[in-house]
This record gives structure tokens, sequence and C-alpha cells, in this order.
DNA sequence: TTTCTTACA
DNA sequence: TGTAAGGA
């Protein structure tokens, strides 16, 4: 990082305030290299994943990858179940189901109130 | 700086 | 499968 590169932030909220930044899932997006540096991995190796279909950042309008924090977090995740043996297809499963439940917890939390796991991990 | 392709282990 | 290097 010869510079602090400020990953175009595409649209942001009139902060008057002083507001505190909340880091959103799919807010801040981070260059590869970046994302690579926060998640310890290569970028090449980032890119073999997305080639492959275990990662599928968001891309900008010159076709840039962007990583936001949920990429950063499949990522790790992914690089554990490679490092156990687990085959680009077992990945694909498992983060597909990682994310379904993500998903539903969402919407149970929004409907009932209460959390998914309110106190339960 | 990032991307893509190719090559190697 | 993951990593390296080249060239744009």
């Amino acid at each position: 990082m010869t510079r602090d590169e400020a990953p175009e932030p595409g649209g942001r909220e009139g902060n008057g305030g002083g507001e505190g930044v909340r880091p959103h899932p799919d807010r801040a997006l981070y260059a590869i290299s970046v994302a690579a540096e926060l998640a310890g991995i290569p970028p090449a190796t980032l890119r073999a994943w997305e080639a492959k279909g275990l990662l599928t950042p968001r891309r900008t309008d010159g076709g840039t990858r962007r990583y936001s924090e949920n990429d950063i977090a499949r990522s790790r995740r992914i690089a554990e179940l490679s490092a156990q043996g687990v085959n680009s297809s077992g990945i694909r499963q498992i983060l597909e189901l990682q994310d379904e439940n993500a998903r539903l917890r969402g919407a149970a939390s929004s409907a009932t109130g209460d959390g998914p796991g309110a106190g339960q991990d």
C-alpha cells in the first residue's frame, strides 16, 4: 500500500453529525489486495477461488473486484475448508448452506423480533 | 494498481 | 489446487 486507498465509495450517506461508521455486511468493499491481506490470503488465490465459483465478489464498472466484509469472512471459511481437504464442490455446498442459514436468521429476527439465536450461540 | 493467461509443483 | 510470472 503505497497509498491509503479508499476503494471508491460508491454512495455514502451524508454524515453531518460525526456519526460513527457502521460496517455493513455489503457496505465497504475492499480491493483484492486489501481483502487478501485482511483474509491473510494472496490475491492470486482469491482470484483462483473466484474462478472456481467459491467466491463471488462484486465487480465495479471497470471490472475490478470489490470484496465486502461478507466476502472476507467467506474467504476465511474457504481457506479452512480447502485446508481440510474439502473440494471446491464441497466448499460451495457448505458456503451455500451457511449463506442460507444466515439469511434465515435475518428473516426470523425481522419477523418475530427476537433474534434467531437469542440466547443461543 | 488490477486484470488475464500461461506454466509449474 | 495453489502459486508465480509476464504483459496490457
